[in-house]
Order: structure tokens, then sequence, then C-alpha cells
DNA sequence: TATTGTTATACTCTATAACTATA
DNA sequence: TATAGTTATAGAGTATAACAATA
């Protein structure tokens, strides 16, 4: 039964994935800068970083694809982890137009560092889930993506 | 077979609900905004009307919390609602600090319309499940919010 | 003292459009 | 002509802190 002091009711927001996403990701950001602002790693840094460890040398216009952001949005981003000294822009050889990017020591230093605390994070935020429940989970977030491209 | 240009690695990033609750998340606001954003209803816009149309009379504070956003994030979202004339602020008799807050008739229809076009949004969004996966996504999103309060 | 709404302020995130330098 | 990165700029969205009125 509900509680005494009934909470203002939602209509048909109940059945809107769109509210539920906002709430979710808001409540899952907010315990990842709990765990990772320690360290100045928020989320768009982390996955920039591990998408650089995982590919070495990417260009900023890839990287941008590859985690959803328009490329003027990376500048900015790159800027400050180079300023941090955690990212190399290196100018390529073949095409001068591209910037090939890498992780310095110190940057692999401190996503590794990053990567364990965004995996206790993980386990923290997913602890109401059973395995198979977050395995579908992301499966069904996956659904909303667009088809091709 | 993956096809023959391959994308980058996503490495962790590809196990963290973050990243994907981001990803489907702008998928659907996007989504949202090309159905919504002829009438200059954005997703915030859509869930103030809908709470206000539901729980007539909330107050500023009970709505701020209904869609956990701060209360001074919600005055000037209402100052643009009230200049556009869907959104009447009457102050309390009872409690002078309060204001009590009610849809006028402009606002009523407003929110018809944008029911209309928000439920085809939400159909268009869920075409990827079925009403039982849709159901269960709803409840798995639910479980991140914070237990009690 | 505590609370409601407000203000002033500022910060983050992100995009658009135009520029440059290449190709 | 087209592309990669950059710059300048602007707009959302949101929060914090302090304030006035009220309780």
């Amino acid at each position: 039964m509900p509680s005494s002091r009934k909470s203002p009711a939602l209509g048909c927001l109940a059945g809107h994935v769109g509210f539920h996403l906002r709430l979710a990701q808001l409540a899952v950001f907010e315990r990842f800068e709990s765990r990772l602002g320690e360290i100045d790693v928020s989320p768009a840094i982390f996955s920039v970083l591990e998408v650089l460890h995982q590919n070495d040398g990417i260009t900023q216009s890839t990287l941008a694809a590859t985690v959803s952001l328009d490329r003027s949005s990376v500048v900015p981003l790159l800027d400050k982890l180079a300023k941090r000294g955690l990212v190399e822009r290196r100018a390529s050889t073949t095409d001068r137009r591209h910037n090939h990017l890498h992780l310095t020591d110190a940057g692999r230093e401190l996503l590794a560092e990053a990567t364990r605390r965004a995996s206790e994070h993980e386990k923290e935020v997913c602890k109401p889930f059973t395995i198979a429940e977050k395995k579908l989970l992301l499966d069904l977030l996956g659904r909303f993506r667009k088809p091709r491209t």
C-alpha cells in the first residue's frame, strides 16, 4: 500500500521511456562523479581515455563519432586532457589534416586508476540487477540506437 | 560477420550502463524534439505540463522534486510558460510563501496536442520492444533510483 | 529558525557556422 | 570541391549561494 504522504501523480510520464532514461542517467552519473570526481574524471573524459586506449592513433573525428559528440565538441575536451599531460596530438605524416591521438604514460596511469574506480562504480550501480538482468538491460538500451549509418 | 569497415573498439565502455544510458537518452530526446519541437515543447516542458495537469495547484518546490530539478531551476522554466500563457502562479491564501500552479485553458490545449504527439513518439521509439520488454525496461530503469527519502 | 520562491551568477555540455590548411 | 581540425559563438540546462517574505 502507498505511503501516507503520497507523492504527486506522474500521469503518462510513468510510461515514457525518455522520462525514466533521464532519471536513471541522473542517478548513475551522480554516483560516477562521486567516485571519479576526486581524480577529475567525468563520464565524458573516461570514455575518451578508454577509446584512446583501445584505439591508439585514432583521429579526432573518429573519436567524436565513437562517443557520439560533434567533432567541434571534442576539441576543448582534448585541449584539457593535453594540458593535463594525458593525451598527445601528433599530426599525421601521410595526411596532414589528421591528428593521431595517443595516451601518454600519465594518461595510461590515470586511466588505470579510473578504470578501477569505474569498475567499483559499475558494481555498486548494478547491485539491483542479476547478471542476466544487466545483460538484458544493455541489450534493450542498445535497441534505441539508430539502425544504420 | 562484421562489416569490412570496422568501427573503433569500445573496451569496457561496452559493459557500462552509464555509457549506454547516455546514448539511449540522446537518441530518444532527439526524436522527441523532432516531433514536439514544432510546438515548442521540450521534454522538460512536457513533463512540467503533465505534472501540473495531474496535480492542479501543486507548489513549485514539489513540482521541482517531482521532476528531479532544483527549485531554482524551475523558476525560469515557469517564467517562460507563464509568458506563453500556459501556466498561472497564484499566491496561496493560507501560506503566502507558496505559489499554487495551474494550467490555463491554453495550457490544457497545448498539453492535449503535445500528449498526442508524445504518444506517437513513444510508439515509434519503442517499436523495437514487445509490450513485455518495454514493461521490463521501465522496471529495470526504475531500479537505479535512490532507495528511499 | 526554517521554508518558499526568487535572483544573481556561473559552469558544463554541446552544437552551428565559418575559417584554415590541407587533400 | 571535400575533409580534418579549429575558432568563435551561442544556447540549453542546471546548480549554488544569498536574499526577501513568510511562517
